[in-house]
DNA sequence: GACATAGTTGCACAACTATGCAAATATTGC
DNA sequence: GCAATATTTGCATAGTTGTGCAACTATGTC
């Protein structure tokens, strides 16, 4: 899977605020999704922050949502997300040793 | 090394620009450390905003600069940035293989 | 000294972003 | 139908950010 510069950089800043970085920390921490509710209360902001929030981590492929009643439940994009933080820790880290360009899971 | 969800969304931020990347990528692909009008070049942009970009980047310690004559070499912290986005990556997948966050809960 | 090179800083500006409020939409339950 | 809950959207606003240019500092060379 090839990430563009921009996608990547797109995906780090999605992360890179701190009420966003918080909604995933908290979707990280339950295993059970959670709606938008219970995540607008966990930053203590506006429900139309929280919404807006969840839209730009869903637009990033962060975390997915499905509609549920009158509910939006969201869950994390576990493997896609951490695979994605890993080739880059790789390329950051490895070009030190030239030698391995690969990414294991 | 406890990082604070605001530091590290600092970081995520710092690396989240297209530019800011592409000076990361520069960095990681030659083994030698370069000065800022070569990175400047890479990204063209005005020497300004290099160094702009380098200060933030120094800032949240993605790289280290050191003073050469009249040149700056600035050079990855690439352990410590692998580290960090390896320890996210590892806290954005862990709970779903559920290992051991159940007692952490 | 004068001049060139490397880099930073001040300024202005345009573009973007996060936020809260109010209104709108959607859905469930009565 | 009506009311309540969950979420999104429009709007205004305040704050931030990326950018280039010009001026500046700092260091090296002649």
């Amino acid at each position: 899977m090839a990430t563009t510069t921009q996608e990547l950089a797109d995906l780090l800043k999605a992360l890179g605020e701190f009420n966003r970085l918080s909604l995933v920390y908290e979707l990280c921490e339950c295993k059970a999704p959670r709606n938008a509710m219970c995540l607008c209360s966990c930053c203590s902001v506006d429900a139309s922050v929280a919404s807006r929030h969840l839209r730009v981590l869903a637009q990033e492929g962060v975390v997915e949502m499905e509609k549920q009643g009158r509910e939006r439940i969201y869950s994390l994009n576990r493997e896609e997300v951490a695979h994605k933080l890993r080739a880059l820790a790789d390329r950051i880290e490895g070009a030190g040793t030239e030698l391995s360009k690969e990414t294991e899971l």
